[in-house]
DNA sequence: TCTTAAGGATAGTAATGCTATCATTGAGGA
DNA sequence: TCCTCAATGATAGCATTACTATCCTTAAGA
């Protein structure tokens, strides 16, 4: 059997739909190339224009501008992930094996998921570990909070806890501890390639200490003696 | 006595040091307000001329660009945060009391150090919360790494982990836990205040709550039986 | 056949992110 | 006292960015 994948997106992410015409998914094809390649930064509409053969003009009539593309893809990954959590822990009843599960998909390298056409998981991974929080980092996140675009991550964040609580229905501060796992599966991932001297992961960069590292986070703190 | 607070800083953070002239301490004065007021992508260095009746020309005999203005700022307070716990940790034995303390500092308002004329610590602060991860979270984290820019981040962390190895000398990720700590002291603050649902601290947005949450985090995590 | 929406082509404009040049001033040294 | 030189101010200029607008072609659908 072959399924392709569609996850519905808030219309306010984009003025046209990318993913109703091959131009719209070729702009998301390529935009997650480009950054990629050249950082949120410098990453502009013409360049990515020029990279997929079309015109600014032509990007600007689905996208209000690369920082709604970015915050449109984050969506997506945050959806995507969603997804794949909620298949991942399907029929499991042990609420401990399923954050595990949680943190090996929050943490470990991502696989192109051959379901998307137009998506690959992997780069955009990379992308959200570097560029993820500049979307809601700026002066907008209220107006974009009360658009709802930040809704996948917050849904995201509230599945985490709401498994923290099934673990143990008295620890305090399960939302809290969700964002913490999120963000330091990211963040802990970029300093050990980048940073290094700021995580315990020194020279071997392997995903599985950082595993271990939030388990550990996690599990001692929601099983407090 | 009157005491003024000097702080020595890279070299590399600049092209002319801000603090050994009236400019250069107007720079660093009024791109405090106007980064808090606009934000940083919106704030430029013309906007900061303008603001402060000189020209975009002479700021940039001082920083390079705005990018490295900002980091300049965030090692500033990264420095001058780190003397703050030297100080108040100074001649505590505990290192349990120590980590509170850590845990304090970083979570709490600041209040603005009169030590230092032209810089308000309160707005820093607020400012390092909502644009300190934007200094490495770039392309060009390595190379900036190489020069040093990012030191006074890491040596707080590198105290903070020592602190972390002193309560628990089996613990296996002081450092990791360290960068969590500081991350974590910012983004439940900024989450709390911009996207609530993310944490446990609703609308009574009360930073004692954060302190708790990362007392709580730190301790079952370090002390696990 | 007519309509219309999507997309290509092109142009234009204000702001951004610089760099360069020249004039002024004021402090310190000869 | 004069000279020098570094710091600053004033102004200009230029490539790029971040859009917006217009016009044209084409292909699908009614």
């Amino acid at each position: 059997m072959e399924i392709q994948l569609q996850i519905k997106m808030n219309e306010k992410l984009f003025l046209r739909n990318p993913e109703q015409s091959e131009l719209g998914k070729k702009i998301i094809l390529h935009s997650i190339q480009l950054i990629h390649k050249k950082g949120f930064e410098d990453f502009t509409f013409k360049k990515l224009a020029k990279e997929m053969g079309s015109t600014e003009a032509g990007i600007y009539r689905y996208f209000e501008n690369k920082h709604k593309l970015l915050i449109y893809l984050t969506a997506w990954y945050w959806s995507w992930l969603e997804y794949q959590v909620t298949f991942h822990t399907n029929n499991i009843k042990d609420s401990m094996v399923k954050l595990k599960i949680v943190i090996k998909l929050l943490a470990s390298t991502v696989e192109d998921d051959i379901r998307t056409d137009h998506i690959n998981e992997n780069i955009l991974h990379q992308i959200i570990i570097t560029e993820g929080s500049k979307t809601y980092l700026t002066r907008n996140v209220s107006e974009d909070n009360k658009d709802q675009l930040f809704k996948p991550y917050k849904d995201l964040c509230a599945v985490i806890g709401n498994m923290i609580l099934e673990c143990n229905s008295n620890y305090k501060y399960p939302k809290s501890l969700a964002s913490t796992i999120i963000e330091m599966a990211h963040f802990q991932n970029f300093f050990m390639k980048n940073l290094p001297s700021l995580t315990d992961f020194g020279g071997n960069k392997d995903e599985l200490e950082i595993i271990y590292f939030l388990e550990d986070l996690v599990f001692s703190t929601i099983h407090r003696t």
